[in-house]
DNA sequence: TCGATGACCTCTA
DNA sequence: ATAGAGGCCATCG
């Protein structure tokens, strides 16, 4: 289950959101940064959460690793060290990536919306 | 208040 | 499949 994260744990409301939505996907689950803007009520704001999740204490331990970019896309550098961490942890949840990009419904953003679905 | 910036998204060539 | 351009939205200096 997820971590429950406190109201106050950053001022802005927004970015709590963010936080709680990553927070919510189940393991072996993939979502984008439009679905998790989205799902956080910020609409298209799909930069922000790319924001929300750079400037996330550790100590929330986020699935940030999770959150891909539209199409299964890695929205993370290839040759950052962040890019190379997010390999290894999904693949470590059975999620094959290949060549930057993981295996994704070829769904567009209304399919998209189920992905992240929290409840089984 | 304004311009620049970004872990984005989508379309077109 | 790859590259470039325009659009979105909130934060930062």
């Amino acid at each position: 289950m997820a971590r429950r994260i406190a109201d106050r744990s950053h001022p802005n409301p927004a970015i709590v959101a963010i936080w709680r939505a990553v927070a919510a996907l189940p393991k072996g689950h993939l979502s984008t940064y439009g679905v998790i803007a989205e799902r956080a009520g910020l609409g298209r704001a799909a930069r922000q959460v790319g924001y929300a999740l750079r400037i996330a204490p550790p100590a929330l331990q986020l699935p940030w690793h999770r959150v891909v970019g539209a199409g299964g896309r890695l929205a993370l550098p290839r040759d950052s060290e962040a890019y190379d961490q997010q390999c290894r942890r999904l693949r470590a949840e059975g999620i094959v990536v290949k060549n930057g990009r993981v295996p994704l419904p070829p769904s567009t953003s209304l399919d998209a919306l189920l992905w992240g679905r929290a409840h089984c």
